[in-house]
DNA sequence: GATACCAGTATCCTTTGGGATACCGCCTAA
DNA sequence: TTAGGCGGTATCCCAAAGGATACTGGTATC
């Protein structure tokens, strides 16, 4: 009985703070691209098929669509320069900046985990030999 | 021409980086789960049931996927008691402590957007009334 | 006149995520 | 004896994510 009402101490009291704000994140940042976007646009504005170079692998369709709901979050702006042919800029708004610790983390963690996987495999090599 | 070196200089050489590091971040981490999973086993060992329950809107498909995933990414050991009826207890690894930091800037990105979104929701109201 | 760039859109398709529901064998407690 | 807990699995289904490819209208370039 005690043990119980530690375990229900300890899940529902100390962790429903964490799980509720983490799962509000994940749930505007979700999917593959919505961070590599921001990121890509970290230094300044691009235009469409500028993203699409930066990024690489993101088809025209996706990209599209994942800038539009980026910006119904506030996280970037559109602008539309009339010049001919028009020609259209992406520009990370403030709010997006408020993001910067969260991608500084997921950086670090990243590259850290890059090279754990790189070592384990090394590793297994080793003793697949032995 | 300078403009054109400019930009791609901005894109090729100092994002490059970052955008790698964190889709490898985001490769680990996809999905709605893999974190809050994380999140409820980060005070203590939790059996399959009480995960289900602390999660509260997971299925027992889901559950069962992802956290076979996190054992593959070493995030988490399952272990089998083997009284009667068997107990199976989920626990994190030290490894799934390097993510401390991430979790910790996610949680208080998301807290902070939550506060702005109830902001937002009411001065669209305030003005509706005007 | 052919080719290529721009900012996307359209169409088609496959994969994945994830929800709903039911069920299993095994056990215990009422 | 039946109801319920346990740790899942099985089956069915839908929606969303995402990839591939083609295309558009306008312009500029070769």
């Amino acid at each position: 009985m005690s043990e119980k009402f530690a375990r229900e101490h300890h899940s529902k009291e100390v962790c429903t703070e964490s799980l509720v704000a983490v799962k509000d994140a994940l749930y505007v940042l979700n999917g593959k691209w919505k961070l590599p976007i921001i990121i890509a646009l970290s230094s300044g504005p691009l235009r469409f098929k500028e993203l699409q170079r930066t990024i690489e692998t993101i088809t025209p369709k996706i990209l599209s669509k994942e800038l539009k709901e980026l910006e119904l979050n506030d996280f970037l702006t559109r602008k539309v320069y009339p010049s001919i042919p028009v020609s259209v800029e992406y520009s990370l708004t403030p709010y997006s900046k408020t993001l910067d610790n969260v991608i500084n983390e997921l950086r670090t963690w990243g590259i850290q985990h890059r090279k754990r996987i790189f070592a384990k495999s090394r590793q297994s090599r080793r003793q697949a030999v032995k």
